[in-house]
RNA sequence: CGGAGCGUAGCUCAGCCUGGCUAGAGCACUUGCUUUGGGAGCAAGACGUCGCAGGUUCGAAUCCUGUCGCUCCGACCA
């Protein structure tokens, strides 16, 4: 391809709305236009990347049994009735009616897709397993579209579904399909790692997330560099001690607080009450039921946690003024120790387990008790992993310290196990003739995501630096003298020529243009090899092979098609 | 949806506070000349409903109200 024949609009200046440097060299080197708010137009580099990102994962999903199809982005409103998420979904559902006035919804995954076909077209054990994927358009109603393609409204998804006749076999997929992922990433150049995850709404009882590291990533993740244990913070749990017994200290004592609603102020003189001495009382709503959460003082509670067990669609903190109406009392002196109705549930974290002579809330505004002890004093309903691991917190499993960095989800897998193939009868028959549910799986791969995480993670101060599996053109070619008949330009056609000849994919830089606006130009859009023809060099009968990492190579014009072949050898 | 900020040429921005002549700069674009190994120089030129709609005023890019869009923080995130 010659430049002047395609479109590459490279920009000396990144736009505004752009804050993070993977979504600034996205619009800088001509790959991607915002058309609006989370939707882009891919230009053709962008798409070239695009396409090479999709065969990886294409060949890969091959290679793993996994056979594609293409499902529909306009999906009937019924069969998310079926499975309950046109409720639970209805946040990032985009809706559109026909002229009949029949709701559809665009397809933001295809779990309900998917196994209306297995239902209709699996029926004996003897078809599985199963692993059916695409590559499609996906559409969110994100509430907040942010950082080019990393969180879009519109995007491109690799989503696999697994069918499998028990649990095992449904674990055998899923191993699979995580072994493939670790390919298809580092296919990609990108350095990645799973980690436990949280189901979320999709159900499930098994996944993990694969993370691309980068601070600009919106998620946390724990890890332990002794062991390789690794988890998503939202997750993650950790070796913490206990909370340490005490002397019984008597019944709870009410003392006067005056003011302080805070476990900092509480922890200062005249009161001296040890942040870790505290039982924190958080109070929420879980679809409009108020639920109490105990946690240690000096922890956070995980939200992400909660939420997975309650179960409840929708929940959140609790106003002052229900707080009043609840427990007689405003945040800062709230307590599940006295005047809790018999109908509130009361979640208490597992640290607290055992505590005794802690301080907490008297429910009474400007009064705390002490003396507190858990088992005797406390009505708990559960007990369950509540808080929020924080950094430098022993291992769960070798007891190292914790580290936490940012990272960029780029896949996940989860085990559905029977949810979606109950409701939406897929089943099969098994040997002895009796009807099974089958068991799912599915496995996502954000590809715009995807090819952004490249960019974040393979860049410097010029611009990007493609790994060549997925670079949009492997060589560009920088003839500086570009007028038809020129020796420079005859040779830059030739080696046009040659190098495509040999399945080469280049990119011929026939701009009129000054040396320094096509190297800059080259640097910013990242080609792996750049090669430079000038009289300079070819009055000494060479060209120069530079590496985009790399340092530059004169060699000899006859010499240079083997030269920059060898420079597109894997190394190693 | 809560909080904050921003909408002026294709891009980056100035002008706005304190209303006033023909709305500006750099880059990009067109033409010509010069230049030609890391984002050239000179000259000429084209490009604007100052996001939109109301209002205040003799007069609005500038002040007020509303609205739309964009960005950031939060909530959300299969």
């Amino acid at each position: 391809m010659k430049w002047t024949e395609t479109l590459i609009p490279t920009l000396r200046e990144a736009p505004s709305d752009a804050e993070i440097l993977s979504h600034k060299l996205l619009l800088r080197a001509g790959l991607i236009r915002k058309l609006a708010g989370g939707v882009y137009t891919f230009l053709p580099l962008g798409l070239r990347v695009l396409r090479k990102v999709e065969q990886i994962i294409r060949e890969e999903m091959d290679r793993a049994g996994a056979i594609e199809v293409l499902m529909p982005a306009l999906q009937p409103r019924e069969i998310w009735e079926q499975t309950g998420r046109a409720e639970t979904a209805k946040g990032v559902l985009f809706k559109v009616r026909d002229g009949a006035d029949r709701e559809w919804f665009l397809s933001p995954t295809a779990e309900e897709v998917i196994t209306t076909l297995a239902a209709h077209e699996i029926s004996s054990y003897r078809q599985l397993p199963r692993n059916f994927y695409q590559i499609s358009t996906k559409f969110r109603d994100e509430i907040r579209p942010r950082f080019g393609l990393m969180r879009a409204k519109e995007f491109i998804m690799k989503d696999a579904y697994s069918f499998d006749v028990s649990d095992a076999a449904a674990m055998a997929s899923y191993q699979k399909m995580y072994a493939a992922y670790h390919r298809i990433f580092d296919r990609c150049g990108l350095q990645n790692f799973p980690v436990e995850a949280d189901s979320g709404v999709i159900g499930g009882s098994h996944s993990h997330e694969f993370m691309v590291p980068a601070d600009t990533g919106e998620n946390e993740v724990v890890f332990c560099e002794a062991c390789g244990y690794a988890a998503n913070r939202e997750k993650a749990t950790s070796g913490v001690p206990g909370t340490a017994a005490r002397e019984p200290g008597g019944a709870p004592e009410q003392f006067a607080t005056p003011g302080v609603v805070t476990i900092e102020a509480l922890s200062r003189e005249p009161y001296g009450v040890a942040a870790h001495r505290q039982i924190k009382t958080l109070v929420y709503l879980v679809e409009d039921s108020p639920v109490l959460v105990l946690i240690r003082g000096d922890d956070q509670l995980n939200e992400t946690k909660f939420s997975a067990r309650t179960g409840g669609l929708t929940f959140r903190p609790a106003t002052p003024e229900e707080c009043v109406e609840i427990l007689g009392a405003r945040p800062g002196s709230l307590g599940a120790v006295r005047r809790v109705p018999a109908e509130v549930r009361v979640l208490a974290d597992e640290r607290l387990r055992g505590a005794n002579d802690m301080t907490t809330g008297a429910n009474e505004d400007g009064f705390h008790l002490r003396h507190v002890a858990m088992d005797r004093d406390v009505r708990v309903s559960d007990w369950f992993d509540l808080r929020t691991v924080a950094a430098g917190e022993p291992c769960v499993k070798c007891g190292q310290p914790l580290n936490i960095r940012r990272a960029i989800e780029v896949g996940h897998v989860f085990k559905l196990g029977t949810k979606y193939s109950e409701k939406l009868g897929a089943s099969y028959l098994d040997e002895s003739g009796a009807r099974r549910p089958c068991v799912m799986g599915c496995y996502g791969i954000g590809v715009t995501r995807t090819l952004q995480a490249i960019i974040e993670q393979g860049n410097d101060k010029d611009g990007i630096i493609w790994p060549l599996s997925v670079a949009p053109y492997q060589v560009c070619l920088t003839p500086l003298q570009v007028a038809a008949g020129h020796p420079v330009m005859e040779l830059a056609e030739t080696l046009y020529r040659e190098l495509t000849a040999r399945g080469v994919e280049v990119l011929l830089d026939d701009r009129d243009e000054r040396p320094g606006v096509k190297f800059k130009d080259a640097d910013l859009v990242g080609f792996p090899i750049r090669v430079a023809i000038g009289e300079k060099s070819l009055a000494r009968g060479q060209v120069e092979i530079k590496p985009r990492r790399g340092a530059l190579l004169a060699v000899d014009c006859a010499a240079a098609v083997s030269g920059i072949m060898a420079q597109l050898q894997p190394p190693g």
